[in-house]
RNA sequence: GCUCACGUAGCUCAGUCGGUAGAGCACAUCCUUGGUAAGGAUGAGGUCACCGGUUCAAUCCCGGUCGUGAGCUCCA
């Protein structure tokens, strides 16, 4: 008999070969309707799998996101079963599970077009009334060679070929359906109840642009159908916090075909941006940087030095001045660098910390724009840290310090990662082994979770990325702090130590808003256009009744501009409800109806955009109630 | 850059199975002076992305270019 541990702690004895199955159905209740899964001694397994040992055992259910893998990466398995049925001549790639669903990857000589998307839908839907159970079986590696490839399949061929020595080969049968799949799966594909297919798209097998490119068909299921109307309810009031949407209705910048990936930012979208910019200023000052400014175009002998012109060259837009090669700089790193060479340095100077919102271009694939969030040219809230290496840690403790504070002012949400060295870099693999070793010692120091992004550093140096997320859970890289051992090198930089020698300092780079654009365009989606008072590009609408009351809600307006706040008032021939919807679309903060009774008392009607008529105030207790307001930065809700 | 889809008025979108186009909102003028999310009337506004081809005739069909979207690859 083995002894089998159950969540509860409590002990089941059970024949060995018993399958947890059997177990579920003693159990029985809800456990036994809702298991997907299971995981036993740590290792999610079917239903069916047999105990062969002493066990714990936890079932998994949808709300886990192991059951949720499970589930979903049965649901791909029917969408390739089903494509195999109405298509000839499919070859399958991989069919996953991701966040939020999943997807399967077709070699298929005709394109798929959306209508085929129901159709296959229809036959996924058969599939699963059918209700054929999940069947494991394992295979000896030659023996799943011969049969992949019987069955024309050579991207599963090619798969089984770089399969770990090892590993088990396991495939799946559903039906008359067979696919090469380490598994978990459901118990039967009766179990799916609530599947859509979303969308098609193009993705390379294996993710290269080396080899061909498949179909990838991406879906998405549930338990149940409510669950997955609320999911595709959550995407359509996401797509209505889209920043490009937003930009356009809050006339905040505009893309226009006379300059893809240049944006063109509008009075709105400059306020947005002043007000990061000069918080921005104040967080620095306060933080110990200077601020300075580099030329956009600089020579060609210089981007040699720096390394650019061989490890960027691809990214950047080139010109001819006087005969003479230029480039327009993809990054500011090399004029902060000239600007620490204009003069002799001690070691009681350093660190030295250069603060420069410098504008960037770099030619990024036009298949990679994306609204604000990915644009050709692009303002950098950079810093160049020269310090001394005994210096660094304290340093990137600080960068962290800063950024953390400055993204907490808005509320947002986060994740790290730390990059290693790529293939195509500079420097010693010793030096890339200090540099990654103390960023990660001062993630570690700090208790802050990250995850490892190999190989994905600067040519330079390896780097700790802050990762935010846009309003459909894509994410956007903004902040990143790099380590840089090599421009210092490259421009042979140097500090007087204490000894009177010369020395060479190490360098940061680092960037919290990452590119003024994105992070505006995060802003947007986070805010869904609400922003809070210190950044939303009208902060008050003065709204008198009728014509009578224009003269108080002019005096009104002068008032609040004396006070600094960014103020109009809409002395148009409509009515008062006409007024506030217009301002409570722009999602203007506060509202302020004028009419006899608020002229009679110096007093205004406040209408606050989520809160709605909050009543009567006099003029300059509402001055000093938003300006306290727009002084902390009060974040909305 | 690659795959697929899309491109009609400032915006959101109809439409024409080939005979040069329409709605709502926005805009302008007039009427209305109205207390917390759209008062009424009239009007102006489009080389149907661009360039070629087929055709008596192309916004519609075909090809190319540019741009946009989803994803892949790449990145702040």
């Amino acid at each position: 008999m083995l002894k089998v541990t159950l969540r509860d702690d409590s002990v089941r004895e059970v024949a060995r070969g018993t399958r947890i199955v059997d177990i579920l159905n003693e159990l029985g209740g809800r456990l036994k309707k809702e298991a997907v899964a299971a995981v036993v001694n740590g290792l999610v397994v079917d239903v069916a799998h047999e105990l062969k040992e002493d066990a714990t055992l936890r079932f998994v259910t949808f709300e886990d996101d192991e059951g949720q893998d499970v589930y979903r990466h049965s649901s791909s398995h029917i969408l390739a079963a089903a494509v195999k049925r109405l298509y000839s001549d499919v070859k399958l790639g991989i069919g996953p599970s991701i966040k939020d669903g999943f997807y399967y990857d077709f070699d298929y000589s005709e394109s798929f077009v959306p209508e085929d998307l129901l159709k296959i839908e229809a036959e996924m839907a058969k599939i699963i009334k059918e209700d054929h159970p999940y069947e494991r079986f394992e295979l000896p590696r030659q023996e799943a060679i011969e049969y992949f490839t019987s069955l024309g399949e050579d991207y599963k061929v090619e798969l089984i070929r770089d399969l770990p020595d090892d590993v088990v080969i396991s495939c799946y049968r559903c039906g008359d359906f067979v696919d090469l799949c380490a598994g978990p799966h459901l118990a039967s594909t009766g179990k799916l109840k609530a599947i859509k297919l979303l969308n098609l798209a193009g993705a390379y097998w294996r993710g290269s642009e080396m080899n061909p490119m498949l179909q990838r068909i991406y879906g998405t299921s549930f338990p149940k159908k409510s669950l997955l109307d609320a999911y595709l309810t959550r995407l359509e009031e996401a797509k209505k916090r889209d920043h490009r949407k937003l930009g356009k209705e809050l006339d905040l910048f505009s893309m226009q075909d006379e300059g893809p990936g240049f944006p063109f930012l509008h009075p709105n979208g400059m306020i947005l941006r002043n007000e990061l910019e000069a918080y921005w200023r104040s967080e620095h000052q306060r933080a110990g940087y200077d601020e300075i400014k580099t030329p956009v175009i600089l020579n060609r002998v210089m981007w040699e030095q720096s390394g650019h012109w061989d490890h960027y060259q691809e990214n950047m837009y080139f010109t001819k001045i006087d005969e003479l090669d230029y480039a327009v700089k993809p990054m500011n790193c090399p004029g902060s660098m000239l600007i620490y060479k204009t003069k002799m340095h001690s070691y009681r100077d350093l660190p030295i910390r250069m603060g420069e919102l410098g504008l960037v271009h770099r030619h990024e694939l036009s298949g990679t724009l994306h609204g604000m969030m990915r644009v050709r040219s692009f303002t950098q809230d950079d810093a160049h840290i020269f310090m001394l290496p005994t210096q660094i840690k304290e340093e990137v403790k600080k960068v962290i310090a800063l950024t953390e504070k400055i993204y907490n002012t808005f509320g947002f949400d986060y994740h790290l990662e730390l990059s290693t060295r790529p293939e195509k870099a500079m420097g010693s693999d010793e030096m890339w082994e200090v540099a990654t070793t103390v960023l990660r010692e001062v993630l570690d120091e700090r208790g802050l979770p990250f995850v490892i992004n190999e190989g994905d550093g600067a040519f330079y140096g390896p780097k700790i990325d802050f990762h935010l997320t846009d309003s459909i859970g894509r994410n956007w890289q903004c902040g990143t702090v790099q380590l840089d051992f090599q421009m210092p090198e490259k421009f042979d930089l140097s500090y007087v130590g204490e000894d009177g020698q010369k020395h060479r300092p190490a360098v940061i780079h680092r960037v919290i808003y990452g590119s003024l654009e994105r992070f505006m365009a995060v802003l947007i989606e986070h805010f869904a256009g609400a922003f809070p008072v210190w950044l939303a590009p009208r902060q008050v609408l003065v709204i008198p009744i009728s014509d009578k009351h224009h003269v108080y809600a002019l005096s009104v307006l002068e008032a609040l501009q004396e006070a600094g706040l960014r103020v109009e008032a809409d002395l148009r021939n409509e009515k008062v409800g006409y007024k506030i919807r217009e301002a409570q679309v722009q999602k203007t903060p506060y509202m302020l109806v004028v009419g006899d009774k608020e002229a009679e008392a110096q007093e205004v009607a406040v209408r606050e955009r989520v809160a709605g008529d909050v009543g009567s105030i006099k003029v300059a207790d509402f001055i000093s109630k938003i300006q306290d307001e727009i002084t902390t930065k009060a974040v909305p809700g």
